[in-house]
DNA sequence: GCAGTGCCCGCACAAACATGCAAGATTGCG
DNA sequence: CGCAATCTTGCATGTTTGTGCGGGCACTGC
């Protein structure tokens, strides 16, 4: 067995089974005991695990750091839906700017071929957009997050601070019942934060099963939201709180 | 069998089964571990998979378009070789800032598994590095130049003005017999200037095809370079003309 | 304090690797 | 067609890297 498939495979095995003992690993892979050790000893240098005396646990903020396409399969149908109507809100000759994530994307999808400046730190964005001859593309540097395919950090902002946006697509992890958007991820919060400031208008893109999601970082309030899109059968409360702090809510 | 059938047939067995061994596919193709050895690290190069130790895993990204395949297969060999030359300049804990074009490229590769710090506009250079978990990728933001590969404009070198490299390695696409640098498209000339100033050490790609290459617009003299990296049988004047204005020529 | 377990370290062996070289295959040209 | 230049391939070389094992040591639970 190739050593880098075996890590691949003690990855895989620390997180789905959580706790994780040197001993079963060796067994299970037919190795010894010391090989697993050395395996374990990279894997928690790299921050994929934790080390533990007898194993490995999984590490805090690696399942946070949820494989892209994972997350891109879940609801799809939700997501896609979202995407088409928040499409019929672009006009002809706009700058868009797009928050990271997969509506997002799904939305960048369906501006190919419109007479649009897209401005974006997404790379699935990018990569949706790079083959198409008509979208002007305006990337914001910035370190490269990996599992995010996505672009962080004090670059992006300051490239944000040169940009005005006619509409922002605004992603989240979730919205809560009084209207609050959150996330996850601490290093996007203050990005967001900074697109919002940098658009006329704010459009909030969340499948219904984004409220109320997850997530315990405040990202803003309802009142910094234009419109929110989202799909029937979304939680009518929280609709409702959005709706009293004057935006505008659209259901597919 | 054909070296070009062989190619073809290792990417199919490593593409559908996953992984595959040296062993494997010595005994099954029936040639020798060295050929397939060969064979694994032009593929590897080519981005068509990824080589690891006993083997080969399918390439993330394969199926992304290569890019700009036409460009790159010119003078092949040569880039290939300054490519690996100036590798080997790199320190581990590098900043390393990264010209467009498709010599970068090939060193990008090269720095897969390295630790250190990738500085780019390129994004040829994102493609190669993005699925790579060990080098930081500092992407700087602009506008997409879809036939170059890359991001210009104000942004791009805003982004540049907050950056410090221990090295930067410049293409151009030519070197004039004065020993100035020079390249044909004007949007990328302010951009190469902001890099050089950006880094404490300029280093300069050019395969021997180079020399006197093409290109109208000045980009600087040879007094900012401080290493030259190009083949044998490169314009021995202009190289002479490099080395007297205190540039270090290092040839392969 | 005393097993028992897991770990670190050094060593030995094996597998995989890079390199140089020579024989065979292929191509190009006269 | 013949010959030379080039490319490809397999093998032998020495080197690097991964793996397994055993002894001494540290930590844990009783």
């Amino acid at each position: 067995m190739l050593q880098r498939l075996r890590h691949a495979e003690i990855t895989r095995r620390v997180r789905t089974s959580g706790a994780t003992s040197v001993r079963d690993l060796a067994t299970q892979l037919g190795v010894s005991p010391s090989t697993i050790r050395r395996d374990l000893e990279v894997l928690d240098r790299d921050g994929t695990l934790r080390r533990v005396r007898g194993g490995a646990l999984p590490c805090a903020d690696a399942d946070a750091e949820r494989p892209f396409a994972d997350v891109a399969a879940t609801d799809e149908q939700d997501k896609e839906a979202v995407a088409t109507r928040a499409a019929e809100l672009v006009r002809d000759g706009d700058v868009v700017l797009l928050d990271i994530g997969t509506t997002t994307m799904c939305l960048a999808r369906r501006l190919r071929g419109r007479r649009v400046i897209v401005v974006t730190s997404s790379l699935a964005v990018l990569d949706v957009l790079r083959s198409d001859p008509v979208v002007e593309l305006l990337l914001l540097g910035g370190m490269l997050r990996r599992p995010y395919h996505s672009l962080v950090g004090v670059l992006t902002e300051a490239a944000l601070c040169q940009v005005v946006a006619d509409r922002l697509f605004l992603g989240a992890s979730g919205v809560r019942p009084d209207g609050q958007l959150v996330d996850t991820t601490i290093a996007e919060v203050p990005l967001k934060r900074s697109m919002i400031s940098a658009a006329r208008q704010v459009v909030l893109l969340a499948d219904r099963h984004k409220f109320p999601g997850t997530g315990a970082l405040r990202v803003c309030g309802p009142e910094d939201v234009d419109v929110v899109v989202t799909n029937e059968g979304a939680d009518e409360p929280t609709l409702r709180a959005c709706a009293a702090a004057g935006a505008e809510v659209l259901l597919t």
